[in-house]
DNA sequence: GTAAATGTTTACCACTTGGTAAGTGAATCG
DNA sequence: CGATTCACTTACCAAGTGGTAAACATTTAC
């Protein structure tokens, strides 16, 4: 199971420094790559496709990182970097209660149409287990951690249905993470991915967390 | 990465007709490879590996299907049949209701725990799209039809919070599924899979759920 | 009992994989 | 300007990959 890796061409004559170009490339490895990991998956994308997607050769790729795993470990960062940014971006701007939730969901719909690779990175992340799934856990623990104190806060406050906050975050992040990304599962029952569709989803899938969370 | 694939030892001579052996063979290699797609993954899965497993050489494989992918194929039929099996004769004996979901969820982490590697699968295939997941799609789409419709009528009965059937499934699928297979995330919060802990996972699940689906 | 069908093995192949070694032209630095 | 570092390329390799061809032993059929 291979892919085709495709990206925007190489500039042929980047402008800036020594340094900034070199970071460029860096940036663009890192963009391709967890394009590639997050559609086709880790073990179905080779280096050699990903370096020709980019208009490089792979040991151009093998400078930068020492190893494909290596490679995978900074894309972890990187992704992980651009949700806590998303999300914390977010949440800065939301309000209280029910509404932070409502927030963040609506934050991971526009991720998964914005940038569905990196849902599927996480997924696929997370199914690759070992100690790339122990990174990604690590990377985003303090996110966990403060979504949980949150719900714990909102349980004590009687505004949210009192439970285990740990499990309740699993049950929504299965269902948020599910339902912007199970796309097969979304055509079985009758969903074609469009954005009508998925506006659709995130108003349905908002008012089944509401009924599941707040407080009656 | 690679997967080393365990499996019993093969029978040095079994009984039984040849017919009978053949099939024996087949459903031994099924197995197998059931568990290797669904734990390891299916790019991670080499017929070599498999094959060795199994005590047998990869061209026993291909003898008795022509390829990697018709293997697949295969496995995903035979796992498809497991599940309907599995949850038809679960529903056959189940109430009526909220009961029947409950008769459900249990039942899927019943096999989350006795065969993990089943549930693992079903992501999996997901997760490889194309053909493959058409197929599954196409396999369980009697027992996806099933489940709107019962939705669907108990949201007429006033019983369930009314909402579209179909993404209702989608978020209750990606819950439950999520919840009895998302290892990494939930030791991300601080569970260990443990048999205790899966207990109260499905305690946890089943009352959000609950709160979810069922009318106030 | 012999011939044919069947399930399996050994041998092999073209191709891809991640990774190493060595070389090269340009930017940078003294 | 010359030396050196840097970012990369070409050449190569050993280990696997799925798959083919042909030989082989055992059942089964006649």
């Amino acid at each position: 199971m291979a892919a085709t890796v495709t990206a925007p061409a190489k500039p042929d004559r980047l402008p800036g420094s020594r340094a900034e170009r070199t970071r460029e490339t860096e940036n663009r490895i890192l963009a391709a790559a967890l394009d590639s990991f997050g559609t086709a998956g880790y073990d179905a994308t080779s280096l050699d496709a990903l370096a020709a997607g980019l208009g490089l050769s792979k040991q151009a790729i093998l400078y930068h990182w020492p190893s494909k795993a290596a490679l995978l470990d900074a894309v972890i960062d990187r992704a992980c970097l651009d949700l806590v940014v998303e999300f914390d971006g977010v949440l800065r701007n939301a309000g209280e209660g029910w509404e932070r939730i409502e927030a963040i969901v609506r934050s991971v719909f526009r991720v998964a149409i914005r940038r569905p690779e990196l849902l599927g990175f996480v997924r696929e992340v997370s199914r690759l287990g070992g100690d790339a799934a122990a990174r990604i856990s690590a990377d985003l623990e303090p996110f966990v951690a403060r979504a949980r104190g949150f719900l714990q806060r909102e349980m004590d406050a009687g505004r949210f249905r009192r439970c285990d906050p740990g499990l309740l975050f699993v049950s929504a992040y299965s269902a948020v993470l599910g339902a912007a990304t199970e796309v097969e599962v979304l055509r079985a029952v009758g969903f074609e991915p469009t954005a009508r569709s998925t506006v659709l989803r995130r108003r349905e899938l908002l008012s089944f967390l509401r009924a599941a969370i707040v407080a009656p």
